[in-house]
DNA sequence: TAGTCAGCTTCCATTGAGCGGAAGCACGCT
DNA sequence: AGCGTGCTTCCGCTCAATGGAAGCTGACTA
């Protein structure tokens, strides 16, 4: 970089970026020099920088010194289009669900060999589960997870198998063979199901929201805590739901603003403060 | 800038910004022209910056050579307090509303002058609204933005009305002084109601948050269609929300990591692709 | 088939923005 | 008073960033 470098070979460009990246969501809010060695920085980099991303407001910084991501920078996520056009088209069918069952209803897609949680509904009588918007799990051992898994490419799915598959209860499917019958099975019968394969207590089923060849796959999934018998009867309106957000994203495959708004009345610039 | 820049004293930090910021609700979606003259860089820059951004996955790049806001982005934005630890908390208190009411479900914070709605539930039977997460509407026309306003700081009312009021409706409350007198009411009242000055046919009602000194204001609210005529019969149920979930706020003040999740399973990195 | 144009990509000589060690502060703890 | 930890500021050195220009691609026209 300009300057008198220890590393050579580094852009600006990606020191910045190593910041915002020192933060996850077990390390939401980090100290000055915290923030420099989680993103290998020295302390003086990393204090010019932050003050940069502070001043655009891509950082906050609390009264006690702490660094947190910034509201600017949640402002920009969103215009993501898993957020401005699947999550908007999406939210009204789960919502529906919601009503139906009181549980926790999940809205996922692949990414790498995760499965990323776009959205998650839950209510107080829901059972508690770690799940979070903008979580990764591991597909085996989610519904949606294995409804994203099992409706991949066999490539792909041999790929996944490849891997370490970690286990976190006993129920987890972590052998290769029994997670590739586990798939085919669930391709089959058209939804996926765990029993308390993540987290002791949760079940759940999910489907696969049909997409076309090329566009990200999508699922939909419910989670019950496990005395509820009855699961697999909630499959047909789970469906119905994803077929209806199937619908909807590419019946709206080419509008570029999401929603009604085109021309928005005189609002402020949203750089308020 | 280092080289032969046109402009300088710029840096590079703040380019790289400047393309992020570039993206807003109408456009979210660019060319690499279009992000160069909106960001005001020129063309060869604006290529390279943005081809760092999309090797980190700031920006993702269709298909057909649009740029837009990229996934992992999204994911940082997420950490954001509003989103990590307001929307996390309020969520099923908003769920139990929505359950009640079937209505639009809103969850604003004051940010400059503006009300940023922080969270929107909505279902099929709830009326057609233009607001969405992260959008800015004024707050002299909107349910949540008056509950908000009419707490703030004498002064910061004050700063409010000498400032242009836009007109949305023909019964938006343009005016400064009838402005000042409604907030008024709004405050003794203790809840803040609109109807129509946003959106022909449809009526609001929206309560404060209450939050200590220094915090970010909030509020809470219920948007109906104006045919209903009974909505003051719901500022009960919603100020038991706001309640429910200022103490909610307040009992985790200091934990760092939201919800349960402290030492996470062997996760994969977020880096996936 | 050739010609024009708009938008994207690549190249590379020039130079000032970025660099970070070091020194100076401001705490809290003993 | 003395120490330790963490934040802030300073400043001379240098190479990463710059952007005009040339090349490329594909769509449309004549």
């Amino acid at each position: 970089m300009a300057g008198n470098s220890g590393k050579q070979g580094q852009s600006v460009t990606g020191r910045a970026l190593a910041l915002l990246g020192a933060f996850d969501i077990t390390h939401p809010r980090l100290t000055l020099s915290e923030l420099a060695r989680r993103a290998d920085l020295p302390l003086a980099t990393t204090h010019r920088l932050a003050a940069e991303l502070e001043a655009w407001r891509a950082l906050d910084r609390d009264d006690d010194g702490y660094y947190r991501i910034g509201l600017r920078l949640w402002e920009a996520g969103l215009l993501a289009p898993v957020s401005s056009r699947l999550r908007e088209i999406a939210l009204p069918f789960m919502q529906d669900l919601y009503e139906a069952t009181r549980e926790n209803i999940h809205l996922a897609v692949r990414d790498g060999f995760d499965a990323l949680y776009v959205e998650k509904l839950s209510g107080h009588q829901s059972v508690p589960i770690i799940s979070r918007i903008g979580t990764r799990l591991p597909m085996h051992s989610t519904g949606v997870g294995k409804a994203l898994l099992a409706n991949a490419e066999e490539a792909f799915i041999k790929a996944y198998c490849e891997r370490p598959l970690p286990r976190f209860t006993r129920y987890t499917i972590a052998e290769r063979g029994r997670l590739l019958r586990e798939l085919r099975n669930t391709a089959e019968r058209g939804y996926a199901r765990t029993t308390e394969e993540m987290t002791l207590g949760s079940c759940s089923v999910a489907v696969p929201v049909p997409s076309e060849q090329g566009a990200p796959a999508i699922s939909l999934g419910i989670v019950v805590h496990s005395v509820r018998a009855d699961l697999p009867k909630l499959v047909p309106t789970l469906r119905n739901a994803a077929n209806a957000i199937a619908r909807r994203l590419t019946e709206t495959a080419d509008d570029p603003a999401p929603g009604f708004l085109h021309d928005l009345p005189p609002l402020s610039t949203g750089n308020g403060r």
